[in-house]
DNA sequence: GTTGCTATGTTCGATAACGAACATACTCCG
DNA sequence: CGGAGTATGTTCGTTATCGAACATAGCAAC
């Protein structure tokens, strides 16, 4: 018997919706390079500053994107998910980025050697047009976060958050504390258990310790602010083989 | 005598570090399609949605890229100025974003018709390089300008922006009106007053009726958060080649 | 020089979020 | 079952910014 080296034998791919959309010639040559992962909560995927050494595609994970400041303080970029990747300063160029990835909610997910990535990259086929065009998707995240921090109420950033989230996972279950969510957000724990509060008594979610189940997801969208619609229909527009969990 | 399209005739494209900083080969190719523009107060280079029909690089412009929300308010996403190109949408991917760009700084700059760019861009050569590098520092300054408007008060906020702007331009004058900063920055103007009274006291600046003087640029610094420099930090890292004005 | 427009300055109460301190309550583990 | 650790709830004074109203002052056109 050979020795064979790790390689994906389950379809399981598939639950990332950028490797699912890959044209098939593309897809064979990925398969036997991409490298499952486990994602545990808190896991950094890459750190700010540092030269990425993967590209990660999550399946089942949920990475956050977050800036540390001096002082310590956070504050959340932009969120991906099943949806799409982890590390666009890889192929954009530079190798790396003043931010931070961290695994928000635990999971599973894919990754690829950053060598392979830049080959992929450079031969300016389908896979180049399909990873710009997530990334313009991520631009709007990011700009679309920006104006949220501005103008925006705690607790309508709350509702965005967990819709946004909730996008990116199977069910409708979100296993995350306050204290969690204040961290991306970068706000006090006190603050969001005010806002999430609020949420309980109006039927809209209902939580314990760390477990948040949404019962009431269209009474979210009403609650939060535009921006969540705003990214959700970019990210539809840009990406439009890519449907929701 | 036959007719001659317009085309450049002045090394003013110089001005453009992104133009200035293109190989001889692809800036031969380029110069009879680049267009010269005057891009005057207000002038709306691409509005929410629409798509583009030209890239804008500015020389002696400033162009905002900001949001305006459904009430009204707008909020600034970046700044691009000579350093940098305005559409990068239409290169990543779906030929529209859902921001505007306004001219915020009156001057004049060079476009390029789509076609032509989507044709440079499809060389896969050191234009697309260059392009996505310079791509990747304007997700940079958005990301900033999201953490930014989380944490840093509307003080700091003034400094980091009159220096984005001030590293735009020749000189260390602004031509802005205080309302301008405060629709840019998606504050009150009262606060913009109140902000630049601050700095005018402290002998960092002076002003009369939409003309700011910096007269300590290394003091401004001094009182802006850590953002500026990150921002700046990035483009250097990423367009080495690419000189400040 | 007067009139009108625009830019800047000033004030006041209202509000959202902060920082800190402390109270409760669930759950896991022994 | 009981205790430790963690998650959530509550309160209070403080602060930055808001929203609105109004005052001053430079500049331009007639």
């Amino acid at each position: 018997m050979s020795f064979k080296p790790k390689a994906v034998r389950s379809d399981d791919f598939k639950l990332n919706h950028l490797l699912a959309s890959l044209p098939k010639a593309e897809l064979a040559r990925w398969l036997p390079l991409l490298e499952a992962v486990d994602m545990p909560l808190g896991y950094v995927v890459y750190e700010s500053g540092s030269t990425l050494t993967h590209v990660y595609f999550p399946t089942t994970a949920i990475v956050s994107l977050l800036y540390v400041m001096e002082n310590g303080a956070s504050a959340e970029i932009a969120v991906v998910g099943n949806e799409g990747l982890v590390g666009v300063s890889l192929f954009m160029g530079g190798g790396s980025t003043p931010s931070r990835g961290v695994v928000q909610s635990a999971g599973k997910g894919f990754r690829l050697k950053a060598d392979v990535m830049h080959a992929e990259f450079d031969r300016a086929g389908p896979v180049l047009h399909l990873l710009l065009r997530y990334t313009q998707a991520l631009i709007t995240q990011m700009a679309q976060t920006a104006v949220c921090n501005r103008h925006h109420t705690l607790d309508q950033q709350l509702c965005r958050w967990l819709l946004l989230s909730l996008d990116r996972l199977q069910g409708n279950q979100l296993v995350m504390t306050q204290e969690l969510i204040a961290n991306m957000l970068g706000v006090r724990r006190e603050g969001v258990t005010e806002g999430a509060l609020k949420l309980q008594r109006a039927g809209l979610i209902s939580y314990t310790r760390g477990r948040i189940n949404v019962l009431d997801r269209p009474g979210l969208e009403k609650r939060s602010c535009e921006c969540y619609a705003v990214v959700k229909k970019e990210y539809d527009r840009l990406l439009p083989n890519i449907q929701a969990t």
